[in-house]
RNA sequence: CGGGGAGUAGCGCAGUGGUAGCGCACCUGCUUUGGGAGCAGGAGGUCGCGGGUUCGAAUCCCGUCUCCCCGACCA
């Protein structure tokens, strides 16, 4: 009867809990190899709902999508030093194919600049071939030590936006389009997560990238997570690969560079950002079931009624699902769909058609009101953008509660162990990050003062970092 | 790579030399179904692997493999 044990409850452990969640809610389980993953059909329904929405708005933003090799040439690796650098760590390497040492290892890749940009430069001949806006949804492999589902893996997917441009500034621009038009609005506008959006420090740059931009999110428990990143490239992987165009004075160039991407730790923002101890709590514009109409006995035409209720929603173009399971218990199945995180139930049984009426629950609210049959379409309607709106402004009044603003670098430490910390950049000084990194923070990204996205101008002494400890 | 643990049913665990067990899950039947139902019956294991000691090993000894936890990088 009790429902209290179904989940290890976040204050209790939160990592726990996460764990408990995307296994009871059959989001994922790992797979025989240390690090890997198998995304199970209710998770993967959801990275589903993720993928159209964001392919969605790459392509409007001008993108073409592609496809790269898996394997690598380990030898375009090397070019980029920094890059190769970088990833080396954590790469995984083929010796062997069909029975025979390979002349040249190939790496699986753990990004694809090398390969990519390889095609990019004789794809590239003239200023009329830029920009070059490619993207591909992938699978990639970065071999992890301490692997957790969705947020560390082995292999993971992905999606990787590559361009060239004609200059510095287009470059730039089009870096920065990504993750406020794509990422941001995604990440606040579907998944419901607020963002900080900013500039990660050298330290914290991806390798091979001349700056990283990045959106980072609070978690419940208080910590970060970087949920996508944009990166200028400059010119590095251009000299590297020879990508050169002539420009209209028919001088030969070489391109500006941009690569971006947001992968399944999605996945892991979406349960840690929203879910309480009693599962998931979806967003309705994510939710792969945005209303589920549950059976709670079949007796009396209430088996008919729901489903005349399931086809009437879907036809007012929700996603809806009918549970009439009559084999498990109404409890039960509460449990199972609260675990799922489906945002509206809409409960109904002979006492309630006895009354013309139905029951309607938020999934983020945990409230339950009846609402008359020939109201359950638009009830239903309200809810789920009610919802939406709620979920966010939830996340965010938790964010900006366990946010404050720190004056010293030990101030930030402490602030970290609960939070965000606002620390003035300058204050770092030399040792400040290293010192930082020692007791587990770091500095997630630097924003301007009141926390937007700063000017690529400013030097990052004047800017404000953000100090947290990070997934 | 340094330190600390664990390998027994799908999952979680108990079992210090004498017939392989418990909870959950699973199957069958009946009663149930308004917040993880009850009863009865049932299926499921080369006890990580190899060797040794012993009348007899999940248990003791030797070896070996794997996994997990804690310390440096990463979407």
């Amino acid at each position: 009867m009790a429902s209290s044990s179904v989940l290890t409850s976040q204050e209790e452990d939160f990592p726990r809990w996460y764990q408990d969640v995307v296994a009871k809610a059959e989001l994922a389980e790992g797979g025989p190899v240390r690090g890997t993953m198998v995304i199970r059909p209710y998770g993967y329904s959801i990275w589903e709902q993720m993928q159209a929405e964001i392919d969605r708005r790459i392509k409007a933003a001008g993108v073409s999508n592609a496809y790269f090799p898996l394997f690598i040439p380990e030898s375009y690796l090397r070019r980029e030093a920094e890059h190769v650098e970088g990833f080396s760590p954590e790469l995984a390497v083929v010796t062997h194919g069909g029975g025979k040492v390979l002349e040249e290892p190939v790496v699986v890749r753990p990004t694809s600049e090398t390969i990519i940009n390889a095609s990019f430069a004789k794809w590239i001949q003239s200023y009329r071939d830029l920009p070059l806006l490619v993207n591909q949804w992938a699978n990639v492999v970065r071999w992890e030590l301490r692997p957790r589902l969705f947020l560390r893996t082995t292999e993971f997917l992905w999606q990787e936006g590559h361009t060239a441009h004609a200059s510095e500034d287009d470059a730039r621009a089009f870096a920065l389009e990504v993750l406020e038009s794509i990422y941001v609005r995604f990440m606040s506008e579907v998944l419901a997560i607020p963002v900080l959006a900013g500039r990660k420090t050298d330290r914290e740059r991806f390798a091979g990238a001349t700056t990283t931009w990045t959106t980072e999110g609070m978690m419940r428990d208080g910590k970060a997570l970087q949920m996508g990143t944009s990166h200028e490239l400059g010119q590095g992987f251009a000299r590297a690969f020879g990508i050169t165009y002539l420009d209209e004075g028919g001088l030969e160039q070489h391109v500006w560079q941009t690569s971006w991407g947001v992968s399944t730790r999605l996945m892991g923002a979406l349960v840690m950002a929203h879910g309480d101890d009693a599962g998931l709590r979806l967003p309705p514009a994510i939710a792969p079931v945005q209303v589920v109409v549950l059976v709670v006995r079949s007796e009396d035409g209430a088996g008919d009624r729901a489903a005349a209720l399931a086809r009437e929603l879907a036809d007012a173009g929700m996603r809806v699902e009918l549970d009439a399971r009559t084999d498990t218990s109404f409890g039960r199945r509460v449990v199972g769909w609260e675990l799922k995180g489906a945002p509206v139930r809409i409960e109904v049984g002979p006492r309630d058609l006895l009354k013309g009426e139905a029951q309607l629950v938020r999934r983020d609210l945990s409230t339950k009101e009846p609402v008359p049959l020939d109201q359950v379409a638009h009830s239903a309607r309200q809810a789920l953008d009610a919802a939406q709106s709620a979920l966010y402004d939830e996340a965010l009044a938790r964010r900006q509660a366990a946010t404050s603003e720190v004056t010293g670098v030990e101030p930030a430490i402490e602030a970290a162990t609960s939070g965000f910390a606002l620390l003035p950049a300058g204050l770092l000084r030399s040792g400040g990050e290293t010192q930082l990194n020692e007791a587990g923070a770091s500095v997630r990204c630097l924003v301007s003062a009141d926390s937007t996205l700063p000017d690529p101008s400013t030097p990052p002494e004047d800017l404000t970092a953000v100090v947290a400890r990070a997934y």
